[in-house]
DNA sequence: TCCACTCCTGACCAAAGCAGTCAGGAAAGT
DNA sequence: ACTTTCCTGACTGCTTTGGTCAGGAGTGGA
């Protein structure tokens, strides 16, 4: 139950995609601002482009900027397309597992846990995560001060 | 952002523990209730109970079962103690990290994804699992259809 | 036209994690 | 003693992770 370092470099380079608006972003300058390892983020920059979340252009005067706007693009979205579905278990869905005995529940119990993540990860934009202001949900989330403590 | 078949497994013997309530259960029949591999089991058993979850007794009439009441152990429990810290970013907690320029916000989201995920799988108890009353706030997160499908 | 610039793509790699299996040892009961 | 059952470490094959390397292809400017 980890987010991947790729999906942190994504939604942190899309964060920064959104940012910067229309003009076109080279990705030595993202790679730059959220101090990633270049190559490796061209591959991530490549999956985005792949599931449409953004586009690029090359030469001189190219870079990437966002497919659609910054307030269209879930966090969600970004996670999918570089780390594939969110909250499997097993590497299965939740939905097509059969238990057994008296781990029947245990179905429901794993589906609740992907639709609690989904909760807050699709209820998130990249416009809600550069502005701050992010949606009651996960404000109501964090405001717990043992939300902050490791356990 | 997946969970492992261990930690599966992990769930699935202590709540065939749960239901066998007082007895000691052999190892053998957890596996075969379960259909688990015996001598994966055999490990995950050992890690539950290095964790204080499970006692173990050998030699005949020997076996397994748990060190509390199943109303007081939560599938937290059970999962952290086979993976570890549940829903690390990079394999460090997402409080401690510090993300730069238009990314400052996303340790929100991520502390916020972590508060999510507890709410449900430190909620539900191994007798809850068993019993199938499962607590409210994960009936209702299952209660809607498209928890269900997938994405 | 040619060149610099930037993205695009596949191949490769080391290290770690995952999902087990194997072999034997150590307690408990009979 | 002997069987049963847990306990433990070592080992293994496979996949994933987190990258790097090398080169190709489109784009704009001189």
């Amino acid at each position: 139950m980890r987010v991947s370092a790729k999906a942190d470099y994504a939604v942190r380079a899309a964060a920064e995609l959104a940012a910067a608006g229309e003009g076109p972003v080279k990705g030595e300058r993202l790679a730059e601002a959220q101090d990633i390892p270049l190559q490796f983020l061209e591959h991530i920059l490549l999956e985005l482009k792949h599931a449409g979340i953004v586009r690029a252009r090359r030469g001189a005067k190219g870079g990437y900027w966002l497919a659609r706007p910054a307030d269209d693009i879930t966090i969600a979205e970004v996670v999918r397309a570089v780390e594939g579905p969110i909250a499997h278990v097993q590497s299965s869905p939740p939905e097509s597992i059969e238990y057994r005995g008296n781990a029947v529940h245990l179905q429901e119990v794993w589906i609740a846990v992907r639709a609690s993540l989904r909760q807050v990860v699709e209820q998130v934009t990249l416009a809600d995560l550069v502005s701050g202001e992010l949606p009651p949900v996960v404000e109501h989330l964090t405001g717990s001060p043992d939300a902050w403590v490791a356990r």
